[in-house]
DNA sequence: GAACGTACCTACCTTTTGGTAAGTACCCGA
DNA sequence: TCGGGTACTTACCAAAAGGTAGGTACGTTC
């Protein structure tokens, strides 16, 4: 009661997911990256190669999505299985680690998608 | 079929959220800053005067709080209403627009915070 | 009367992010 | 032999994000 009042902290969190240093604020900064999102959901269901990916998540650089893709296979989200053949062929795909994020970023998208004209229109 | 192949884009969201100039993406950009999530989801179900949100999102900047709540203010997820008294007195919630959104966001959080650790661990 | 709490805003500077363009290595089709 | 496709990486630069520190205005408390 002296300093800072130790009232507030968030409810329903009490392990510490506000916490800076959290490994919850560390994982949170990499799914909801720029590219983040985009290329998890992409990879919703199938596998798709390199350049598909970059055709389906339109205006990414090649550098932006090498980057982000290293980051989720890092985390565990996204496969990566290359094929030593001459044309250099690599595939893509959600770990079930993958697949239960997406399962709660695909609502997440639809909602966004759903609401954001009336939202953009009404600021 | 000349060019690059028309074949790529993304099942189900044939109405452009992978455009880069789409709405969805503006407001994605918005809510996946990198305190939206966490402001949004401190302010689920209460109110909270600036000071306390400051304290509940632990590491915001004062900067980076004050421009968070304008951006989703504009857009429609944050009610700010401000009491017209010497000591300044201020309140944050969420509006019915900002209801639907948590909704969606806390299971994501929840998530995350389950995983966190095992994902950090691992890489 | 000095400090503190309220809720900010502003200028300045640093850090991070992200884009562009080029390069790599190999093969295939024209 | 020239260009294109495959999957990247690297260096360089611009833009954006974000932190720090100070200021504002007023009243209450010490």
């Amino acid at each position: 009661m002296s300093t800072t009042p130790p009232i507030t902290l968030l409810p329903g969190f009490p392990d510490g997911s506000f916490d800076p240093t959290c490994p919850t604020r560390v994982v949170l900064d990499h799914v909801t990256s720029k590219w983040g999102v985009l290329v998890l959901v992409a990879l919703d269901d199938r596998t798709l190669r390199w350049g598909e990916l970059r055709r389906a998540v339109q205006g990414v650089s090649e550098k932006m999505l090498a980057q982000t893709l290293r980051t989720l296979e890092a985390d565990g989200f996204v496969r990566r299985e290359s094929f030593d053949v001459i044309p250099p062929h690599v595939e893509y795909s959600l770990t079930p680690l993958g697949d239960g994020l997406v399962a709660h970023l695909l609502p997440l998208l639809r909602w966004v998608s759903d609401h954001a004209t009336a939202i953009v229109d009404a600021s």
